[in-house]
DNA sequence: GCGATGTGATTGAATGACCAACCAAAGTTG
DNA sequence: CAACTTTGGTTGGTCATTCAATCACATCGC
């Protein structure tokens, strides 16, 4: 069962980095982990960029969040967003990580940007409809998700390096201002 | 001049730690950047977390953003973010870098914690002037303050992860978002 | 004024450990 | 038997940290 193999390597480098960052993994650790020989890990991914590359993209499917359109999709995926924050710091915390890294390093780079870019993508497709919905302009809907997606990204952190952070609070407040500011965006601009 | 041999090791830390990320920056190469033996960084700083918590304590001043109180000193302070966003990227790549590394380094974490909170009190204390300006219920300033830092946050993330990212136009929709929410914060609760 | 003495600053080589990547051989499967 | 999978040891390099030795220089006795 080869895709299997691979799978237990790819899950166990998510464990391993997750555990203890991207530069105290190393790819001994990950074999002992997933209990294959050092030299496989080679075998499936030419290099550690580009396993932790894997690791990346698997990790970017578990934090999908989405679960309808327009404004109710929008507070329903930030209950979504406050239900991952409280089970699955792991993910987060690895993902946080890998920006980081992807800052220095080219392929993890793409990977990240990748990513963030779909992300805000989908934010402001949210956007637009709820503007669409109220029959406002559309126009300062990149802006707004650039301003939520941000801080979405921003409250992850803040509950990743401080755990008595109130994240509930701040997405409620996120929440909040998002949709007030496109009620109220017409007259802003 | 003794102090002023730990400085530049400081000086040279933050220049070769901007450019290469804390896991391919090693003490020899900050030693060469500095223009000292190697072993001299060990005699000011006794491991190199210490100094990555130096260097970080300097990055955090350089990020200073505050000039006024109430509306007009959240206004000004968004306007200094920009500018910031747009001058000082060097900055921004290596905090965002060491808030992952703290993810995974006690002493490094302790660092980020207490800069992040630090900051997001004084976000906290501002809107608490804004909504008092207005007659307002000052209960959502905490959770305001954790989104609205939470967005600094995570538009500095994607300013540095893709150049392309338009900061000012997402910087400029958290402000309308903040203080539209901070208007409207009575009917929200 | 001047050599001795002490102290902190600085050097660069040595230590011990670790790591990613490579490879040749052995195992497995169809 | 061929192709794929797996092994585990090797290689060449890098790293943080330590340490003994040297240096600059001030303080002191004389």
């Amino acid at each position: 069962m080869p895709t299997d193999t691979r799978d237990k390597i790819l899950q166990a480098a998510f464990t391993v980095l997750s555990r203890q960052g991207y530069e105290n993994a190393s790819i001994k650790e990950i074999a002992e982990e997933a209990g294959v020989a050092q030299g496989l890990v080679h075998y499936y991914f030419k290099s550690k960029q580009q396993l932790v590359v894997a690791v990346l993209f698997s990790v970017c499917e578990k934090m999908d969040v989405y679960a309808g359109e327009g404004e109710a999709g929008a507070l329903a995926a930030f209950e979504n967003f406050k239900a991952l924050l409280r089970t699955r710091g792991d993910v987060h915390t690895l993902y946080i990580q890998l920006i980081g890294v992807g800052l220095h390093d080219h392929e993890v780079g793409a990977g990240v940007r990748e990513n963030i870019s779909f992300e805000r993508g989908r934010v402001e497709q949210l956007a637009r409809q709820v503007l669409a919905e109220r029959e406002a302009d559309p126009t300062p809907a990149r802006g707004i998700a650039g301003a939520v997606w941000g801080g979405v990204l921003g409250i992850m952190v803040q509950k990743m390096v401080d755990p008595e952070f109130d994240a509930d609070a701040a997405v409620d407040a996120l929440a909040a201002m998002a949709l007030s500011a496109v009620y109220t965006s017409n007259s802003v601009a």
